[in-house]
DNA sequence: CTTATTTCTTAATCTAGGTTAATACTATTG
DNA sequence: CAATAGTATTAACCTAGATTAAGAAATAAG
């Protein structure tokens, strides 16, 4: 939890917010600058297509932040939905404080130090996305996040992979014929 | 060329490389903790994967910094390739003071702001690649990067799209078609 | 200029993964 | 605990984009 009285430092009146699995923190179009980090539980962002499909950008697990970088750092309404799919326990701060002169030494390089790891987690989402089948990416997906699948219903893994249920079902369906 | 001072702040013995057109700085395999500030011309970075396929992560002109983020942040060899599209100007920083106390608030504000744009863009090309047809993305990035085209031959394009040359050519091909 | 090399286009064929649809299974709710 | 709604599997068929191949244009090099 040593990123937990990191955020506590950035406001101490912050106060923990307890959702419920369903419960909505963010809207497409809404304009928002806050971000959440998951003292508990596991929260999703995702995007809603014209065609009215969803692909889930990310998962927060405890420890983890959450928010729709893109839209604050551009200044435009939210494209990303941020919504529970556990009951938890988050703890909202205002990222227009995230980079800010007025913060400590220790606090920039901290904010420094949790972009530059998400960055590269995207960067490697970004050639994941290039250059692997659905398997590889599926095959990734379990070696990096173990405990998810026991806690993430199997169309949101496939949202996250960027196919389809049926695609997942699919090729679990092999892998499991051929140990 | 504000971004060029602030570099040249973070060390000012920094000299200025010029480079070739084909020219490497920086090699699968390789461990280095450099980053690339152009302040002149046009660089890329790619992966080549088991089918000897290259992928474009990024092009970098003029005002941009490159680097392979993922495998300075994770400390493993760098997995991307860096290379010059045309003869180019940069200055090369060690990535590993980017973070660092000892650098002023000033400095870290201007990295964190770095930082989270480059995120953002991250963040707009996952969604993009779960969610467009390769017609969405390359219309995308006409409007997005509108000086490259004419620098870039297609067949990078088509890589930094995530399709063959052959699928970008027949897009382009029905798209003068139809106006 | 001439030749070699790389780039782009077009077309025929192929395939990973999408779409549709039907069925079974699992949670949730009243 | 029955009814309802969500979740997963399977199979038939479809399509965007990959692969292969060959020729045309453009660049570079001698």
């Amino acid at each position: 939890m040593e990123n937990l009285n990191y955020i506590l430092s950035l406001n101490p009146a912050a106060k923990i917010k307890y959702v419920k699995k369903g419960e909505f923190l963010l809207r497409e179009g809404e304009n928002s600058t806050q971000a959440f980090f998951v003292k508990m539980g596991l929260l999703r962002s995702y995007t809603i297509d014209e065609k009215g499909k969803e692909h889930i950008f990310m998962f927060a697990t405890q420890g983890w932040i959450i928010a729709d970088i893109e839209s604050q750092e551009f200044n435009q309404p939210a494209k990303l939905f941020i919504d529970c799919i556990e009951d938890s326990d988050v703890i909202a701060f205002n990222r227009n404080l995230f980079g800010k002169l007025e913060l400590s030494k220790y606090q920039l390089t901290k904010n420094l130090n949790l972009l530059a790891r998400r960055a590269a987690v995207l960067q490697r989402r970004v050639l994941m996305l290039m250059s692997s089948t659905a398997k590889e990416r599926y095959e990734f997906f379990l070696e990096t996040y173990p405990e998810l699948p026991d806690r993430v219903p199997q169309r949101m893994i496939a949202s996250y992979l960027g196919i389809t249920p049926e695609a997942l079902s699919k090729i679990r369906g092999k892998m499991v014929k051929s140990e």
